[in-house]
RNA sequence: CAGGAUGUAGCUUAGCUUGGUAAAGUGCUUGGUUCGGGACCAAGAGAGCGCGGGUUCGAAUCCCGCCAUCCUGACCA
């Protein structure tokens, strides 16, 4: 591509609207532009790139035997409501009206839509395996958006849906998928890790995740310093490990506790220790006020607290169902006498004489004991933290931010058994089939790799994800010279194959070097002052290296950079 | 969804407290000098200050409403 001819503008400072250094960098390189909250313009440069990313994922999906079709976004609000999705998706589903008052949604993820694709076909047993994937946008209505391409609410994702007979098959399944996506992303370059996770608003028997390393991730990755454990901290099991207290069980008392409603202020108050505390959080699940009881220094878990109740959804109570709960104010609930369903932590079972709210205004309890409430279950419900050890090996555990480039679900027949997706076996027997769930974020990909691979001159992009791999820089536009061999070299690559980027405007060489570097040309090559002797330099982008090249020996050197 | 902040030229921002009809850098145009690391000089084009209303002789500046963007967030009871 020549720029002299081209769209193309980069941007001297970072945009106002930008939140992280990887997206303001694809913002400068001219690659994206955002139009609304969540929202972006994929500019030519960042076309480019994105179509590098869509190539690496679709040639790894076919070379897995995966077959590509394409389903529409806009679909009948009834798929999702016959598998029971509308309720749970909610208000992150955009919904929309046709001119005869239908109800419509824009489609956050195919699961429906592929599993009465399988039911057209897949009616006997020898129709299976197959698998189905697209690339295609999605729309989800996201609480908050950010950090660029990271969460927005219109995206690309490649996914992928495997049909099965039988659960063996679906395991097949699923370990072919999850060797393409090890190659799909060792292609990108990047560094990720494959964590356990929560099936989520998916369900299924089986979730993982591709984790890219940032430190702009949202999610936190849990490692361990002695294994190779690695889970979503979301339901990364807290080992108990807590001793049970010998202490002699003292006498309940209630004490006054003067506008100390938080743990900070009562301990202060009292001369206490958050572990000393036992907290008590009103939630509303689902519309039922419900108490969850933790150790003082730990936090609620709030997939774990979900998943024990089955709630869809479970939010934190206001100030009135605190009040309606425990007719105090926020800041003294406790479990002695309380009349909501209570769940404790499993190591509150430890504890003795411990300190609660006493559910009146301005009061605290303190010397609670286990026999002074009735827990409606016992589990394992907080987050893990620094300094708790693996469940697997009794390490110490090692946290990480991650982006979510990709996941894998073994959906079963979940699915199948809702939208009646059935197949005859081989004694005449209608069964459900077994069905995997495969996603990849395209432009996720694409800002995690930037996130990976920038420096302070900007973007760095690995050979295989770069919108040009290599680029020429005429340096003097008047140097007649100049123009022809660095047109004759760009010309010659164009004969083979390889498109290069071409800066002919007419700027000063800095002016080029600095863009070229910006949105991250991995390799250069510059028509100089050597070219009136036959060189041109060939610059790497990644180390700053510089080499002088015989122009005759560039068409070896391209094929070197092309790998061919 | 809640709370906070912001909205002025393509971009980044100043001006708003103390109302008088908009400024700078960058980018863009033209001419000249430069020419291997975001050049310099000169002359220009470009916004009527998010939208709507109000107060006032007069509003980017004050008041009300709306919209948008950004930040933070169920603060741990």
């Amino acid at each position: 591509m020549k720029l002299s001819n081209s769209y193309f503008f980069t941007l001297r400072e970072n945009a106002k609207d930008e939140d992280s250094v990887s997206s303001n960098l694809l913002v400068r390189a001219g690659m994206i532009k955002k139009l609304a909250n969540g929202i972006y313009m994929i500019l030519p440069m960042g076309k480019k790139v994105l179509e590098k990313v869509e190539y690496i994922v679709r040639d790894e999906m076919d070379k897995h035997g995966c077959q590509e079709l394409l389903m529409p976004a806009l679909i009948p609000e009834d798929v999702y409501v016959s598998s029971g999705r509308r309720e749970s998706f909610g208000s992150n589903m955009f919904a929309l009206k046709d001119r005869y008052n239908k109800p419509y949604v824009l489609g956050p993820t195919h699961e429906e839509l592929f599993a009465i694709t399988a039911a057209m076909d897949g009616k006997s047993w020898k129709d299976f395996p197959y698998n189905l994937y697209q690339i295609q946008t999605k729309y989800r209505d996201e609480t908050r958006p950010r950090y660029g391409l990271i969460r927005v609410r219109e995206f690309i994702m490649k996914d992928a849906y495997t049909f099965d007979k039988d659960e063996a098959g679906l395991d097949v399944a699923y370990a072919n998928m999850y060797d393409a996506y090890n190659k799909i992303f060792d292609r990108m370059g990047l560094n990720y890790k494959i964590v356990r996770a929560d099936t989520g608003v998916m369900g299924g028997l089986l979730s993982e995740e591709y984790q890219a390393i940032s430190s702009i991730g949202e999610d936190i990755v849990v490692g361990c310093e002695g294994c190779d454990f690695s889970s979503n901290e979301e339901i990364t099991e807290v080992v108990d490990t807590l001793q049970d207290d010998t202490a002699q069980e003292l006498p309940l008392e209630k004490i006054y506790t003067p506008n100390a409603g938080t743990i900070e202020a009562v301990s202060s108050f009292l001369g206490k220790e958050p572990k000393d505390f036992v907290k008590t959080l009103i939630y509303c699940a689902d519309g039922k006020l419900v108490a969850f009881v933790l150790p003082g220094e730990r936090e609620l878990n709030e997939t774990k607290a979900s998943k024990l109740l089955g709630a869809l959804e479970l939010t934190l109570a206001d100030a009135e169902q605190v009040k309606e709960a425990t007719g105090a104010r926020i800041g003294f609930a406790g479990p002695v006498g309380l009349n909501i369903p209570i769940y404790m932590d499993r190591q509150v079972a430890h504890k003795k004489n411990f300190i609660v709210g006493a559910n009146e205004d301005d009061h605290h309890y303190k010397n609670v004991n286990l026999k002074d409430f009735t827990p409606t279950a016992v589990a394992d419900l907080t987050e893990v933290m620094e300094g708790d050890i693996c469940p697997k090996c009794g390490q110490k555990l090692t946290f990480e931010h991650g982006i979510e480039v990709g996941n894998l679900f073994k959906l079963g027949t979940k699915y199948s058994q809702a939208m009646n997706l059935l197949y005859l076996d081989q004694n005449n027997k209608l069964e459900p089939v077994w069905m995997g769930s495969y996603g990849i974020g395209l432009e996720r990909c694409m800002a995690a790799v930037a996130d990976q691979y920038h420096d302070e001159n900007g973007l760095m992009w690995p050979d295989d994800l770069a919108p040009f791999r290599a680029g020429i820089v005429i340096v003097n536009m008047k140097d007649e010279q100049q123009v022809e061999q660095a047109n004759k070299f760009y010309e010659y690559a164009k004969s083979q194959g390889m498109d290069l980027l071409l800066d002919d405007r007419n700027e000063r060489a800095g002016v080029k070097f600095k863009d070229m570097e910006l949105i991250g040309i991995p390799h250069r090559f510059t028509f100089g002052k050597g070219v009136a002797q036959g060189k041109v330099e060939y610059v790497l982008r990644k180390t700053g290296e510089k080499v002088e090249v015989a122009i005759e020996d560039l068409p070896a050197l391209l094929n070197k950079i092309y790998n061919r």
